[in-house]
RNA sequence: GUCUUGUUAGCUCAGCUGGUAGAGCACGUCACUUUUAAUGAUGUGGCCGAUGGUUCGAAUCCAUCACAGGACACCA
């Protein structure tokens, strides 16, 4: 019996002596007429006067109670809103007739939302407060709230119960809320550069646009199989076929693949592309885009990121070959070689699968001795063909792609390139994701040869872009765990949940 | 998937080399009309994550399982 906790049994016991009182412990006829925000914005003039209190102003303000210090015949309450906290004072000669000590100090505690009116004064302490000659409770709370000074710390309740995580730890919804003005901030800055908001299909019948094993689902009415997109790049490129030249889509992704701190099975990206542009168009965009965001959330360019500074102000460009040597000190005769690359991974102790490609193993040694090191924003440009398959060679290089990898605090946040546009070149590359698939290669792409055939009606040169909202929001708000920017991170079901519902 | 550390009251945590469970907050009762994690007095509260084993005796030792945190692997 969920209920039997004997403190939520004996505030079950409060709700209805209220109820036989006749209070209503659920009310609903808030008469609420200001946030505590701007209640302690308008008053703060209050301090300045002589008496420190003024009795013609008056106002009605709702919240959770926090706080509760009773002392006799008057009583401290700190009440929080969204919008903030808020001590209010009550005394029992400022209420009507036996209410304070029968009903108040009986019945209302800790965790209950109630709404009071009175007028602010600043208390002898100088906290600007309010002085109650009004006071309803609007809801009951029958469980009782997490210690008031430790808050709730262990993590797994935060996650799976993360109202309580909300209730209990303001700035968890500070995060959440600079998550929310990320999204809508991205919205906006490329709406004003003309580009068109789309929806394309969450399930596929064919899981394409990136490397991942699909979540599986089944369609009843056409006894299909449909999988949950793993990327929106194909449709969306679709569309550039169509006609439209600017689209993006903000929206979830899904991947079957194993959870930790940087990944979630389900998580958000921005993808966007753009008609008669190149991936050169992209990293001047993408400067741009960080400058609006910075601009906007009123972010120092100097950003703390755990022991980490990333300067938001030093952006860098280099080829991937480059970097290689440049940033991973690995000798420039060694990239370029497949037999040398697989000695000097050995060497550092690293063994890789027979049969990787001269770009895979470069990929590798990117992976190993690069990454972590790209501290300020770098573009990773220039990457081998064989690790981008829907990439567009480089003209006078058809062994690299025009491509590039935006890399932070050493953790990719973007991924774009000029999109690969010759249909007969992106045939024969899915044949080689087929023959990788065939060899192993679970997460090789899929052919779709659908998408081949729109190609083949002719997509103008285009440029595309993914950027992974999760993880930008992370690095916004110095948050180390994907969990902590997910308001319902995915959790395992708890033994007895599996047990009830089987 | 591997390694590792956790899981004790509603919450935050103690509990040493095995001897039937402790604190603070919260809650109940009492006192208190300017407190700031209010204070003082007093009381209630536990299948010690689950299942087995060792033992006269297990929160404690061992094994298995579940969930979580961290690290690694995988995820270009």
């Amino acid at each position: 019996m969920i209920f039997e906790n004997k403190y939520i049994q004996q505030r079950i016991e409060k709700a209805n002596a209220l109820k036989d009182a006749g209070y209503n412990p659920y009310a609903n006829n808030s008469q609420r007429n200001t946030s505590i925000e701007k209640y302690l914005n308008v008053n703060s003039d209050i301090a300045e006067t002589e008496t420190k209190r003024d009795e013609n102003r008056h106002y009605i303000v709702s919240g959770r109670i926090k706080f509760l210090r009773i002392m006799g015949k008057a009583s401290f309450v700190k009440i929080e809103d969204e919008s903030g906290m808020l001590q209010i004072y009550i005394s029992r000669d400022n209420l009507p007739e036996g209410f304070y000590n029968t009903i108040f100090k009986k019945n209302i505690e800790v965790g209950d939302i109630i709404e009071v009116g009175g007028f602010p004064f600043v208390t002898g302490q100088g906290e600007l407060s309010l002085h109650v000659d009004s006071f309803t409770l609007l809801t009951k709370a029958i469980a009782p709230l997490p210690e008031k000074f430790h808050g709730i710390t262990d993590k797994e309740i935060r996650y799976r119960k993360r109202y309580l995580d909300l209730i209990m730890n303001s700035e968890v919804r500070k995060t959440f809320q600079i998550r929310s003005r990320v999204i809508s901030l991205t919205r906006r800055f490329f709406e004003d550069k003309g580009f068109l908001e789309v929806e394309t299909p969450m399930m596929h019948p064919i899981a394409g646009g990136a490397n991942a094993k699909p979540f599986v689902t089944h369609h009843n009415a056409l006894d299909v199989d449909r999988f949950l997109r793993i990327a929106p790049e194909l449709y969306l490129k679709r569309l550039i076929v169509g006609g439209f030249e600017a689209v993006f889509e903000i929206n979830r992704n899904f991947r079957n693949e194993g959870m930790d701190a940087t990944h979630n099975p389900e998580f958000t990206s921005i993808e966007f592309y753009w008609a008669y542009k190149t991936y050169k168009d992209l990293i001047e965009i993408t400067k741009e885009y960080f400058q609006y965001l910075f601009d906007h959330l009123d972010l120092p360019t100097l950003l703390p990121y755990g022991d980490l500074e990333v300067n938001f102000d030093n952006f860098q460009e280099i080829p991937l070959i480059e970097s290689l040597t440049s940033v991973g000190g690995v000798p420039v005769d060694v990239t370029k070689d497949k037999e040398k690359i697989i000695a000097y991974l050995n060497e550092k102790g690293i063994t890789v699968k027979p049969g990787m490609n001269l770009g895979q193993l470069q990929g590798e040694l990117f992976d190993e001795f690069v990454e972590e090191k790209l501290i300020d924003p770098t573009f990773i440009t220039d990457y081998p063909v064989e690790i981008s398959p829907l990439a567009r060679r480089n003209d006078e290089h058809p062994e690299i792609t025009e491509r590039f990898e935006l890399f932070i605090a050493g953790r990719e946040i973007a991924n774009a390139f000029s999109e690969l546009n010759d249909p007969v070149d992106q045939l024969s590359r899915f044949e080689g994701q087929m023959a990788a698939k065939e060899s192993g290669d679970d997460e090789a792409h899929e052919m779709d040869s659908d998408f081949v055939e729109a190609l083949s009606y002719g997509m103008a040169p285009t440029a595309g872009q993914g950027i992974g909202i999760d993880r930008l929001v992370m690095l916004l708000t110095n948050e180390h765990s994907i969990r902590d920017v997910l308001l319902f991170p995915a959790m395992k079901p708890v033994t007895q949940e599996t047990a009830e519902d089987s």
